[in-house]
DNA sequence: GATGAATGAGTATTCATTCAT
DNA sequence: CATGAATGAATACTCATTCAT
């Protein structure tokens, strides 16, 4: 490798890593503030540069939104269909898959609160149909591993299947809200009592 | 009743209506485009006058929010007071919350859901001080509902408290986003629902 | 006269008299706040109605300040024209135009002062032409007053005659913003001593 | 100095004659046309830019008004402040106090009539509350240096101190409504014709 | 890479005015 | 005479975006 490659290369890995720092700060501004009520001017500001400058590294306030958004979509189906393919059964398929959640959640904490919060509103625009597309293949996802279970006899057949959908998504995605890593329960350590009482409810047995 | 009496009576109560009726445009609008997404105008839109129009009965978009919250919160709360006093069992008194809840979900939809997504972004102003307040007094309702479930031999032991907390909380709250009245299930067929699962996992036992 | 006659002119009367109430009440809330800050609603405040019933003793806001300003001047060139008819010397007739200037201040006060404010803004418009009309004859009538003094001998020739015109104008008119009906100094006190000032001055003699 | 020293340098003083530029057409404008009856875009026009990129530069319309106001104050006081540490008979004083009131609306003339027709209406702003502490100690100096005249024997005793001082004040400031600079009189021809008026009257002796 | 100044479309809000009751 | 509700144009102000330097 020529030091004129190591070079330009050094450049590029720079520039990706100003670019992640700043969609860093951007999320984490957004997921404070919510996406419209936040200025480009603020997320500027909590980058230590001033409004216009962010405009060389992105093409609008959307664009920014957009790349956290994916990026954090891109991973979290990753580590989903790892779990997906490891051909287990229903009941450890739900808990990888709720593990690996609070594990996204753990490494993009701001861009599942903004997916949380915003992504509703932005799905209105073509630029984000992909939201959609994502929300449809987990839900499926979710509604085929709930019949399996019950098929497998590890899920009781008596509760309506979207119903317990909805349950376990919204409990668990919703906890981006509060999640603080570094806290007193690490994301493994809430996964493990969130399946507990998933599982096995929260009644004296 | 003389008719005079009537007639004012009519007016007073005419024009409560028609506050009401925009104010349920409002929450309406806000719950679905989020309330800073949200224009004056499309609020007007909704309500089919101008957005000037809007300010003969409100000082601001702000205390159209302000106006819907509390009302909300009022008669939550007020239902709260009701099981809270009727001097139940730790597990009645959760099931009759969560029923309150539903029930409050129903009647309040839009404004819960403004209260899900906004009240973090607006308590920062003065004037929703009281939506920190009305936070704060549910979480000590339900720590020490909790608590008293576990010294009633009525709940497990072995769970972070704090977390069952949250769990509920969210699980019951962010249902305002997808509940729709006259649906499917009714607010007490999802409440009864839940508190299976809540109380029982969804293991099959 | 007839019954019905009688009522007619009661009714009339009654009308005008309402007219010139609120007229005075209008002119008192342009004079302390401004003709463009004052809202009519704050008008109609200050009247004890609400903003749109002044829409059925007057036209606009403009009429009212057309109204309010026509009267003040009608009335005070009607005592200036008997002034100058008197057949006065100069300085005679200059301290009886002082007077009446102050005379007028007394009686049309907020008037006054809205004349001195807004009439430059005002007379922009067509309909606030007679500003400018009764402006320029007011300056004619001072200069010429001026100039007999000269020739008669009771004035100074060693001043610029423009200068000493706009010396006692601004001087005179300018009072209304201070003035207080019914204070320690009668309108007619002050005249007495501000022509003292103008033809003395102020050095001890 | 080095070159970047005094490039920096160079945009500071740049920017600080952009504000000075655009506080100088927007006292113009507001002089001319009321500050309340003058629109941003007014202003703006006047500047050549569009309404909004005045906000780069100013808080508010207020914040423009108050930095007119109080750069204009402080320069009149300073001047003042020179007069009446110069430990001059009180008629030297009133002269000299005079003549820099002329100067100070020779080179400030629109912010001088700014101050005259609105600070009434802007003292109402806790933002604005120097302008009332201002007129308070001119009234203040003004009625201390008439005393001190009387006691020097330069003043006639026979008049009422506060109308003199009123008149003086009144006479001299409006002026400002008037003046042009370039005009046929100076500002020093315009404050000795005055003083001549003030001390001698305009009685042929 | 970043800045400073500007753009221009949009946003909440104001306000004179209208009009059916 | 007065009210209550609305209109619609204007207003101060915001903000994403652009661009010459």
């Amino acid at each position: 490798m020529s030091p004129r490659r190591r070079d330009a290369e050094g450049t590029a890995v720079a520039r990706a890593g100003r670019r992640a720092e700043l969609l860093a700060t951007a999320a984490e501004v957004f997921a404070s503030q919510g996406y419209s009520a936040t200025t480009v001017r603020q997320v500027a500001d909590a980058a230590g540069i001033l409004g216009g400058s962010l405009y060389y590294h992105f093409d609008s306030k959307e664009s920014m939104a957009d790349e956290i958004l994916s990026t954090f979509l891109d991973d979290m189906w990753a580590a989903y269909d790892r779990v997906l393919d490891a051909g287990l059964s229903a009941r450890d398929t739900l808990e990888a898959v709720v593990v690996e959640s609070f594990r996204s959640i753990d490494k993009h904490r701001p861009a599942v609160v903004l997916y949380q919060n915003e992504s509703k509103h932005l799905a209105t625009s073509e630029r984000f149909r992909y939201l959609l597309d994502s929300q449809r293949r987990f839900e499926e996802m979710w509604l085929s591993l709930l019949d399996r279970g019950v098929e497998e006899g590890a899920f009781r057949a008596d509760l309506d299947r979207t119903l317990i959908y909805r349950f376990i998504r919204d409990t668990v995605w919703v906890a981006a809200n509060w999640y603080q890593h570094g806290g007193r329960l690490s994301a493994d350590d809430i996964a493990k009592q969130y399946l507990a009482m998933f599982l096995e409810g929260i009644r004296a047995s």
